[in-house]
DNA sequence: TATATTTATCGTAATATTGCAATATTATAT
DNA sequence: ATATAATATTGCAATATTACGATAAATATA
């Protein structure tokens, strides 16, 4: 017990649950956040960032890129961390698909 | 050690981690899959829905709830749970914003 | 009041996450 | 080759999550 039974969800509600999950802690967030701000593939100031130790930020990284959120190239001895595009409009279209749902009804709610 | 330092980021940050974190597992997903499915407040046929056992389900709507994610009204001896429409459009503009900063750049990317 | 039904809480075991010091790895520069 | 810099991995302690059986609480109905 206490392991999550991944085996009898969908594939698509376990993608939104590991996206979201990846997403589920404020370094995260915040991680995204300054890749946004910058505005660009950044290399090496992530560190000094974060409120976060050098290790607890690999981490984070580690674990917004195993989700796909992040992507990390090699670039001499920094890595250059950017967002990866792509799963971020399948997170777009899941919450403005709710959204629509949720404008349609209204009346059978109390 | 081992616990997230929620005061070292915003709250916007933390807001956007809570909710994330809420959608952050499989059965969550598949009980919004389904509030959203059925197009109404559903008092009862939730657990029956769901791979899991009563108390395990119970907790799954406790920590949707707790998030703002669902609302819960006592209806007789059964529960009526219901989407929460406030946070939602929160989210879809949180994931709308990222996903048109995403269309500007392009360029200083790797 | 007694009984059935529904949902929540408690207790507990298994697993996962969080955070950091210490250490290892990798690539560049000297 | 050696030193320097940046990032990753390891190991560990604290905490949190996941799941479920047992039990409690609340309401309806006989």
């Amino acid at each position: 017990m206490g392991a999550t039974k991944t085996d009898q969800f969908t594939d698509k509600q376990n993608e939104i649950a590991v996206l979201a999950k990846a997403l589920g802690h404020p370094a995260r967030v915040a991680i995204i956040d300054y890749l946004l701000k910058v505005d660009a593939c950044i290399c090496g100031d992530i560190v000094n960032e974060l409120p976060l130790a050098q290790p607890t930020v690999s981490q984070h990284l580690k674990e917004l890129k195993n989700a796909g959120l992040i992507k990390g190239n090699i670039e001499g001895t920094a890595i250059c961390y950017c967002i990866d595009e792509k799963v971020w409009s399948k997170l777009q279209s899941y919450f403005t698909g709710i959204a629509l749902k949720i404008e349609k009804k209204k009346a059978n709610c109390c």
